[in-house]
This record gives structure tokens, sequence and C-alpha cells, in this order.
DNA sequence: ACCGGAAGTG
DNA sequence: CACTTCCGGT
């Protein structure tokens, strides 16, 4: 399954998305935006504006009638293009700022970290205050070939080759579509536009803000081609520094923005600068079970980056998904059961600059900052509710829908929709948070799912996953329950060589027992636990994550609330690392195998 | 303004 | 799917 030695990269099969993958779309409006937010021309129109990712929409109708223009849509307007907006909430691409006025937010951890990891997003400094993304770049910088699609679906994050993949394959086919889809009707950015857009037609162009122009294509596979000893660029081709780099040149310490070639592309910048360990070629994500990769390189890798995250506060999902590594957390769960941080208050990591210094061993409290996110993504179907848990309708972000329908399955799962009210301090994240950027993926808890969920070792859940085609849905769900992504490896047992090197086996199930009856028991008691754990992080931080998750499980309401009545403080949580193996079904998403597991091992194993 | 459901579209 | 359109509600 491996592929495509024709092509000559690593990239398995089903690295590669079938066509199924948002080929060359049309423009979606917040790539539009951004590249409005871009010129100059438009400033008068739209800019950016208030904090990082800020921007205000000056000329409402203006801007609509330019989106109408692109979209071909005359009677596009204001009111039509933010409801489009507004749908953006729930994928968490955007948020409106509160109180001001046609002002909205973009949630760049997603867009820009998610999609394009190597892009540092700590380079929001020496930008002016709503820094644009990778301001450094300024007026060069391109916006990446928009196609959320990659970027948020969780289907395609980065857990998943697929944002590589399907950017490489992109490339390679020369069919990059997104903004400023060629179809020539765009007529209306382009004129203001310099030559220096219209350079090439091909993939080049589309990149060229995004990959340095040497580093596009060939360079990329090069990059990321995996092992093969590929990776390293041909002398002269310096990748970084440049100032027509979508790389900024990183504010950091270190080399520029890229860190190199050899840089995978899970690693953001970030972490690179302050840690010294340098990606080797060889370590190439994303290949998940076939690609044999070199355990102590895995292992810094993973622990650097672990580290980014809660110094940096990186989106976890910037990394990538390795189906049977676990990752030390740092001590999260250890947080000192009886001082629940009485500081949780939201002190914001600083929000663009990041401050350099680097606790190399030494990671703070879990994560003080606060996040607030926007409301879970509703189905939109819910109305009938019983619809579904399995409806195939889960969206991409509906997809816990799809886990939680899951583990609810067996039950009855139908009741009446309970509309839960978003605990949320709605507020807060707006105005208080300032860092919302970095909100959330901490991994505090996600919620969505787009927190990293560190893969749990159990044995080897191994992913079934990654072999075949399931990993489209495995992929899905899995990302997005929240729920599982608990602290996982002890922190004192962080990977082990051993762990390592489990490998997937591909076609086989986790050696969990089968029996997913007890998937039930197990998730509620996971979830009695993990409330708790909110409990503790945050009194009434829960927000939508639990929102969501009620609302997709509501069976397992009675448990949570009582968990949340205060019952049982004892927490169980001992992540006693033994523990059998707790029983689950193949067909089950990996997740909830993982949570499983998971669950298992935090509660002792019990089941 | 802004929100978000619902239905429709390509 | 990512909107577009319409709309009732705040």
């Amino acid at each position: 399954m491996k592929t495509p030695g024709d092509t000559g990269f690593a990239f398995p099969d089903w690295a590669y998305k079938p066509e199924s993958s948002p080929g060359s779309r049309q423009i979606q409006l917040w790539c539009f935006i951004l590249e409005l937010l871009r010129k100059e021309e438009y400033h008068e129109v739209i800019a950016w504006q208030g904090d990082y990712g800020e921007f205000v929409i000056k000329d409402p109708e203006e801007v609509a009638r330019l989106w109408g223009a692109r979209k071909c849509k005359p009677q596009m307007n204001y009111d039509k293009l933010s409801r489009a907006l507004r749908y953006y909430y729930n994928k968490r691409i955007l948020h409106k700022t509160k109180g001001k006025r046609f002002t909205y937010k973009f949630n760049f951890n997603k867009l820009v970290l998610v999609n394009y990891p190597f892009i540092d997003m700590g380079s929001g400094r020496g930008v002016p205050q709503s820094a644009p993304p990778v301001p450094t770049g300024g007026s060069h910088f391109r916006f990446p070939p928009c196609t959320p699609s990659d970027v948020l679906s969780p289907s395609e994050d980065l857990r998943s080759p697929g944002v590589f993949s399907s950017v490489a394959r992109r490339l390679g086919r020369g069919s990059v579509s997104d903004c400023s889809d060629g179809t020539s009707t765009n007529s209306e950015l382009e004129e203001g536009v310099g030559g220096e857009e219209r350079g090439g037609a091909g993939p080049e162009r589309a990149f060229r803000g995004l990959l340095h122009p040497r580093l596009s294509h060939d360079s990329l596979f090069r990059t990321y081609g995996g092992p093969g000893g590929l990776g390293r660029p041909p002398p002269g081709h310096r990748v970084h520094g440049d100032p027509m780099s979508p790389f900024p040149v990183s504010p950091l310490p270190g080399p520029g923005g890229l860190l190199g070639p050899t840089l995978s592309p899970g690693l953001s910048m970030t972490p690179g600068s302050h840690l010294p360990y340098t990606p080797s070629p060889s370590l190439s994500p994303m290949l998940g079970s076939h690609f044999s990769f070199n355990p102590d390189d895995m292992k810094r890798y993973l622990q650097a980056h672990h580290q980014s995250v809660y110094n940096y506060h990186l989106s976890p999902r910037a990394f990538f998904h390795y189906p049977n590594i676990v990752v030390p957390q740092p001590h999260r769960p250890s947080a000192a059961p009886d001082k629940p941080m009485t500081a949780h208050h939201h002190a914001p990591p600083m929000p663009h600059s990041h401050s350099l210094h680097h606790h190399q061993g030494e990671e703070q409290h879990p994560s003080p900052f606060k996040f607030k996110l926007q409301p879970p993504p509703l189905g939109r179907k819910q109305k009938d509710g019983s619809t579904s848990s399995t409806g195939g309708s889960s969206s991409s972000l509906g997809s816990s829908y799809a886990a939680s329908g899951l583990l609810s399955n067996s039950s009855s799962s139908v009741g009446p929709k309970i509309k839960v009210e978003p605990v949320s301090d709605v507020e807060s994240d707006e105005e208080v948070e300032v860092t919302d950027i970095s909100e959330e993926d901490e991994l505090l808890d996600d919620d969505e799912g787009d927190v990293f969920t560190p893969p749990h070792p159990t044995n080897g859940t191994a992913p079934t996953a990654i072999t075949n085609g399931n990993l489209g849905a495995i992929v899905e769900d899995d990302l997005d329950e929240d729920v599982f992504k608990t602290p996982a490896a002890p922190p004192m047992a962080p990977l082990t060589p051993s762990l390592l090197g489990l490998k997937s086996e591909p076609g086989q199930g986790p050696p969990i027992s089968p029996g997913g009856t007890l998937c039930i028991p197990l998730k509620l008691r996971f979830k009695r636990r993990w409330s708790e754990d909110q409990k503790m992080e945050a009194d009434g931080e829960r927000d939508e994550a639990e929102d969501k998750k009620v609302r997709a499980e509501k069976q397992v309401e009675p448990a949570r609330r009582q968990s949340e009545n205060g019952e049982g403080p004892r927490r169980s949580l001992s992540l006693s690392l033994r523990a059998p193996p707790p029983p689950a079904q193949r067909r089950a998403s990996s997740e909830l195998q993982r949570a499983t597991a998971q669950l298992s091992l935090e509660s002792h194993g019990a089941c």
C-alpha cells in the first residue's frame, strides 16, 4: 500500500486522499477575505485591526460586492456574506469580536497552523496589531491555497497526510485552485494587484507565498518526501531568510522561518527554535505505520513538539498524528490534584510574541490560559434530533457525533434533542482572552477535537486506520472526539522505544478485546473523570466541548451531571500505566479505542 | 447588527 | 460541502 513508488515519494496510498478531496474548489470566503486583507488596495474596505487576527470590515457592502463579484453572485450583500461568515464560527475559522461592529477574528490556529504548520505563528510580533497571520511576510506573503477542507477538515488535518499530500498532489498536478481561482472572473481583485502577483500560472504561483519559490514543487517533495535521504536542498537553495518567503523571518532565534528543508511539515518552526532538535529527514510523519522511523528521532521530535505545545501554545493540530506514539504529556494529569491551580485565570500567554525562554524540561502548569471556543458546531440537522448519530451527515466538525454515536449507538440514542447551553462565557473569550489564538488547542481540552490526541500506547492500537481506506473515517472521527484526548502517557514514561516500536499492524485491530459493550461504561467513566478535570481546571470552562458532547451523547448525560455535581471528587485518574487492555470493538473508531484504552488505563483498568 | 435554523444550489 | 437565500428572533 505504500505507494507511489512512481511519484517518488513515499506517501502511502492512503496518504493521497482520493479525489474526494477538494481538489480545486471554488474560492472560499475566508480565503477571499484573507486575500482582501492582504492587499492594501482594499484597506479601506477591510483591514486588520485589533487583536491578532482581528479584522474589521469597514465597508460591508463593498466587501459583499466584491465577494459577490468573485462568486458571480450579484445578489450578494452583507447580510448574506455575514451569514456565510457565521458559518465559520462553528468551523472555528472565524469568530466574531463582540462589541465591535463588523469585526471578526480569524483563528489562525486552524488556518495557518493546521494547514501550514511550517508557518510560524509566533511571528506575529513585529507586525502591527492585528497582525496578519504571517505578517512578516507583509505584502509579500501570499496566503496559501485556501482549502479549508484541507485545513479544517479533521479528515485532513495534520494528523493525516492529507494536508500535505493534497498540497503536494496539487502541486504536482498543477491544479491549484484555491484562492483567486483562476477563473478569470476574479477581475475585481486583480485590478489592484501589482504585477507581482501574476508571476506564473502554475502551481508555483499559487504557492509563491507559501513556499519559497525554490522550495516549491520538487523541493517540497524532497522536503517531505520521507526517507531516502531527501530533504536536503541542493546547495544554493536557501530556503529561509528570503524576504519574499512566506516563511517569515522567524522572530525566534535560529534559522529563519523555515527550519530547513529537512524539517517535516509537521514541525512548526517555533519549536525548532528553542529546541536543538533537528528533525531528521527520515522522520516523516504521516507515514503512519508504513514508515519506519528512527525511534530516537521520533522521540525527540515528539518531545520537542509537545513541549512547544505547552510552551508556546501551539496548536496541537500542528502535529502530525503518530498512531502509536505516546507523547509525554507534561504533567497535566498530575497537575496537582490538590491544588486546582488557583490561578487558572486566563493568563493569556502573550499573544504575539512568545517569549523565547526555553524551559526545556520544566513545563509550567498545564495551561493557564483560558481558551474559549466557539460554540460547538451543531449539526445543522439536529433538529430532528434523533436523526442520528450515525448519520453520515456528520460534517467534519460534527464528526464527533459520529464518534459519540458510536459510543452510544448501542443504547438508545434517541431522545429529545437536548440543547445545552454553553456554559460559556462567551464574552470573556473575546475581550478577555486576548489570546485566543492559541486557545483551543491546548491540551486542556479540547473541545472538539482540535486537540492533540495523543495516541494511546495501549497496545498497539494501531490504527487500523492507517492502513486503508478507513483512514478517512477514522481520522475523522478521530479527531473530533474530544473526549479522548486525555493526558496520555504518564509524563515519566515517555516514549520508550518499545512503545515507539509498535507499529500498526495493518489490518489488525488492537489487541484490545472485542466487546464493544463496555464501551459505554468506559465512556461514562471517562466522562466523569473528564468532568472532574474540567472542573478543576476551570470551573466553568467546558463550554462547547461539553456542550457538544452532551448533545451528542445525551444518554451519557446523567453521568456527567453527576460528576459535575461534585459528587465523587475522588479522581480516579491515576495514570497508572498498567492496565489491562480494555476490550474494544474493532469497528469502533480508533478514537473510541483509544479512549477506551485510556479510560481503562486511567481508571485502573476496570472493565 | 447579529444570530442561527432551514432549505436550496452547483 | 460551502455557501446562498430567506427569515424569524435578539
